[in-house]
DNA sequence: ACCTGAACACCGTTCAAGT
DNA sequence: ACCTGAACACCGTTCAAGT
């Protein structure tokens, strides 16, 4: 039935107009002052049809973490494309988390938040899955990098590293990095640092350790940098924020 | 005045009272079920009294920060006393924090949040003070260390590196491996490590990077945390949790 | 001077009444 | 079948009345 495809049609049209309005709200003042009443105020809805769309303010909230995935991963895809050896690759990955960190630290921050048991308690379970599924695609695109990169044997680490270690000490460094400076200004013990310089350290630091070559020293990877702001569309010196 | 001065004592006896059940609901139940009402009907003060210690619920949050810092702080004092080089002190710093983020998921978590810029608004300048303290007093033993393995010449990064460059490599790490740890479980990309495993390995590849030496290759470092657990009191096989 | 609890505004959630 | 908005319970905050 034509009506019913275009009945489906409209819902998933309200449904990304909603989105699109909690994460406007969300990015201008915060989660804390994300409230249904005015999300259904400002897109002319009820409440009541909000609750059509999301059984709880958390199942809302996890959404907009699903959102946050799926902007990681279109950028993440992107470094496919970005020529270089495997090191240059996992940087260019790793410029992407921060691109991606910097443009919505908001959705950022849900990602993480998005996690606390009582949020997870009152997500439905069809949230929960698409959660899930991007979390796995972002995922997949670090792990194939790693991969290939072990399979060139372009990583000197101690052989009983695997794929799964390797990875998560790359995440655990960006992830690590990105949230402390996001908080910068506020916090007085990171206020110290230039941001773009830290991350960069950082990441090299975490690349060394894992003898992933070439090593600092054997490379400019400044230059690399540079040609990532270009093959993200950032104009040197432009600020990101 | 002897009355004003008990008077004043029993102020902070309450101080502390309303923060130690504030911490313990925190822990219990997360920050999202931490009611004024309940915290009222559990001390058994009315909630004006309350609104007397803390100017808004924010501003109770960043107490428990402060509570939090002090916990961290106190663990990371007794690394003095750890015997070992200089790579080991530092280790020992991790084992602290990795500790103390493990016996206090709610109010780890807390430190970061607590640093939302809708929280900082609400708080009062004499927590935020308060706060401020704590985080350089914390930061300052990161940095009393790094500066010992750097005049010992243990750390052999190239010279452009700073102590808040170091120190912010090992907070990093550190904090990026625990607070993606803590989620383990409910995000489907971490379930797959094993969280000590995982933390030792990131801070070894870490300092690795940096070239603090002895490297991973040319020391026992396992036997250093079994020495660590002892040292902080955790039998061995034993779960923090 | 300090404490209390009623009162208020706001918010998440539900559901009977409407179309 | 879907939408609405009134109604409810709960919460953060304020403040007049009490001691």
């Amino acid at each position: 039935m034509s009506t019913i495809a275009r009945k489906q049609r409209e819902l998933m049209q309200r449904n990304t107009l909603l989105l699109d309005i909690a994460q406007e709200m969300l990015e201008e003042s915060g989660f804390a002052s994300l409230s249904l009443d005015k999300l259904a105020a400002r897109t002319e809805f009820s409440k009541g049809t909000i609750y059509n769309h999301f059984m709880s303010k958390e199942d809302l909230l996890t959404a907009l973490c699903v959102r946050a995935l799926q902007i990681q991963l279109s950028l993440y895809l992107r470094v496919f494309d970005f020529p270089g050896n495997s090191r240059e690759k996992i940087l260019a990955l790793h410029y992407a988390y921060n691109l991606y960190a910097r443009q919505h630290p908001a959705l950022f921050m849900c990602v993480l938040s998005g996690l606390a048991q009582n949020i997870v308690e009152k997500t439905s379970a069809h949230q929960m899955a698409e959660r899930h599924t991007y979390e796995r695609r972002v995922t997949a695109v670090l792990d194939e990098i790693v991969q290939t990169a072990m399979d060139a044997g372009d990583i000197q680490a101690p052989r009983a590293d695997t794929v799964e270690i390797i990875s998560f000490a790359n995440w655990a460094m960006s992830f690590g990095t990105t949230a402390l400076l996001q908080a910068a200004g506020r916090a007085s013990s990171i206020e110290r640092i230039d941001a773009d310089t830290a991350f960069i350290r950082n990441i090299g630091v975490m690349l060394d350790g894992l003898q992933w070559r070439p090593l600092c020293k054997d490379w400019d990877y400044e230059d690399t940098w540079q040609r990532l702001h270009e093959f993200f569309g950032v104009k040197a010196g432009e600020s990101v924020a």
